[in-house]
DNA sequence: ATTATCTATAGATCTATAGATAATGC
DNA sequence: ATTATCTATAGATCTATAGATAATGC
């Protein structure tokens, strides 16, 4: 049946959510359409007329995510006096380590990203953003290292959140969110 | 029909090192346990005499080779005079990056590890084991800084690796592994 | 007698499609 | 008339097991 555009929209949009939670909850093989789909509050069949495929799903879904991040990442200028200091509290905190659904993508997502083909091209443009974002409102000193201690924070924040997760052992893991938190406030 | 202790021995060390290798080229669910078989040059009923389920494998797949790579960072010292200058260039690598199968497994499943419980152990004891080997042998300066400073260098060369292998950018890639190689070698 | 191997298959799951249906928009 | 949705299923793939086979080791 037909429905109105803007309710079509809507659940694009929220398939497109709940796709993006999944996958980041269980990687791109661990979330099947027909889940994403229950998920949305649709069929699987309907799915097709949504996106072309689950490949097609899988780069809006790390699209919708990182675009997240790079939205948080801006709203920390407006905050407080520190901005660098909020994100290396936020990105390493056990709430982030706890809750990847609604977390980063690279730290997700990273290496299957590096896989799937499709979903390469817009994470490149959002880590770009990111970057060029986190070198032109962090506070760097001197100023001319802004671009590579961008690029260093965002990689050993991603590491040490990937490490935190993998890690069977909640006080080492602890340790290397803390060490690492602490470690990148000097940069 | 049975076969010689020792050809069994070898059967499953080639299955492991198969199973390893493509673990971290294609991730736990893009390699099959009859893909491993075929690599190992067995058929795939086999497999359930070496290891009881795929789960097991991927566990001891992850501990085989983060053991390798233990070793490589105990190789280092013996080397040259500088071992942490020695890591970084050959972790941080063109090499390395495109060729995962033969890599560090902590850049290649990571987030997959962290989701996949039964290598989460043989995982922690790995990392514990190298972190420590990287502080003890690494020339850190203060002295006192050398657990911290080692946590900071693994978890920025794993995530520098994760994201140049993600980036869909051969320019960027490498901006972004000569970036770290150089940030981290002042630690 | 034991057991590593092979062939064959059960049972589950996953992506994608086919065809019918029904409500919107022209 | 169009199209988003649903039910049903095709076709592929994946883990794990069953049963037969044959060579070693006691």
């Amino acid at each position: 049946m037909r429905y109105p555009a803007s309710e079509t929209a809507e659940k694009h949009e929220k398939i497109l959510k709940e796709a993006s939670r999944l996958f980041r909850e269980r990687g791109f093989g661990g979330a099947g359409v027909a889940e994403i789909m229950k998920a949305a509050g649709l069929t699987h069949g309907a799915f097709y007329a949504h996106f072309p495929s689950k490949e097609a799903l899988e780069a809006e879904a790390v699209d919708c995510a990182l675009a997240q991040s790079d939205r948080r990442v801006d709203a920390l200028r407006a905050e407080g006096s520190d901005p660098k200091r909020a994100f290396l509290d936020s990105y390493l905190s056990a709430a982030h380590r706890d809750h990847p659904g609604s977390g980063c993508a690279i730290a997700a997502l990273g290496p299957e990203i590096a896989r799937a083909s499709a979903a390469r091209k817009p994470f490149t443009l959002r880590v770009k953003h990111m970057i060029d974002g986190m070198a032109g409102r962090f506070q760097w000193n001197p100023k001319s290292a802004a671009r590579r201690n961008a690029i260093h924070l965002l990689s050993a924040a991603v590491g040490a959140l990937v490490l935190a997760r993998a890690v069977d052992d909640s006080r080492f893991s602890d340790e290397i969110l803390n060490t690492i938190r602490d470690s990148l406030a000097l940069l």
